[in-house]
DNA sequence: GTCTATATAGGGATAGAC
DNA sequence: GTCTATCCCTATATAGAC
């Protein structure tokens, strides 16, 4: 963002987009008050003097890499959660999609539970721009068909949590689930794919008439 | 632990119990990183050469601490799990008196699941000696009603893990439902006491037969 | 036991040479 | 753009008077 008109001429391999995904592996694995800036520069390769030229600040850092783990994993629900899809279709979809997602970027849900809770201050007015009325579109979708008989007489929001706890709470918690189920991490992967076939089956069992 | 003698003649209110508990108020929200021991101190009406005359180093008192809250949790669930219940009395016990305990104490689930995963060295051992096998009887439990036909095929661990995201995840995520549900933390309140009831029935329908 | 003052270290950020 | 050196503040921890 600074000097964009000379970026194009840097011969180094030092990237601004790479040295933010090495950023964005240290934030994810120490949380905002946990990370060094001096950690981030020695895994990036360069000093602390280039980190503060590129990106002025920890806090401008931490706001990047937050918006596109944010971007990362909430459009792809809002996107599943408003498509046109039949409802038991669409769990599926979401269970399949999104345990993909996160077994892609195992860090993202714990970061962000993680950041929303202790450092609310920061990020009170980017959640309110952002998080308002996602479920309205699929809470519809679940009381037509409660209305319908088709599924049993619930909450539909109690729905839309569990749903949200089933898929996300594995990651959040992996060294928890590990301790717990004494799994390695090739298990544990296996574990978390079983869980897009035994997911779907499981909440709809539990809510069809 | 230093003084201990004299400590019965203390006729200070600012016992080292009472601190202990400002203590952990603060680094349930704020994390271990987050925290600052001058907030300790404010908070508890003392000044920092205290804290360190009680505790001798913010070490101590997060170890302390997180032992207390993780006492506060597991054998809890220990208990309930190892008991000779039914399994589903067992289940609706484990929902009801679980979802209370947190209700009394909603930052320890985030509390844990951070520190384990972003300060994993302070906490290995320590949990290597209090997590192993902790749910074999139940998963034994689970094996046999399924061999009686009684529930559906399914990996005894996949419903564990189950139950586990159900009642604890909300209380991790509470400001990320907050947000998406739109709920005072009043409402949140009654959100979570209903789920004392919709669960227990929400994972039988799915296992049952 | 309690306070003030201070030692010591670490981390974010900048200055300035190249 | 890149580096070294350094500023400045904050945080943990301790010394020492009372």
């Amino acid at each position: 963002m600074i000097m964009k008109k000379t970026k194009v001429l840097s011969l180094d391999h030092h990237s601004e987009a790479s040295i933010l995904e090495t950023a964005k592996s240290v934030f994810l694995k120490r949380g905002y008050f946990g990370t060094r800036m001096q950690e981030i520069a020695d895994a990036a390769g360069i000093n602390k003097a280039m980190l503060h030229y590129y990106f002025r600040s920890k806090d401008k850092i931490f706001e990047a890499i937050f918006r596109e783990s944010f971007n990362c994993i909430f459009p792809k629900i809002l996107e599943i959660l408003n498509s046109d899809e039949m409802l038991k279709q669409k769990i599926q979809s979401f269970f399949s999609r999104y345990i993909d997602t996160l077994l892609e970027n195992p860090h993202i849900p714990g970061f962000i539970m993680h950041e929303i809770a202790h450092n609310p201050e920061r990020l009170n007015s980017f959640f309110q721009q952002h998080l308002a009325d996602i479920p309205k579109k699929f809470i519809k979708q679940i009381k037509d068909e409660i209305d319908a008989g088709n599924i049993i007489k619930i909450d539909p929001r109690q729905i839309i949590v569990n749903i949200l706890c089933l898929a996300v709470f594995p990651f959040a918690a992996k060294p928890l689930i590990q301790y717990v189920l004494n799994l390695k991490d090739a298990e544990y992967k296996n574990f978390m794919n079983d869980r897009k076939k035994i997911l779907p089956e499981f909440v709809i069992r539990a809510i069809k008439t």
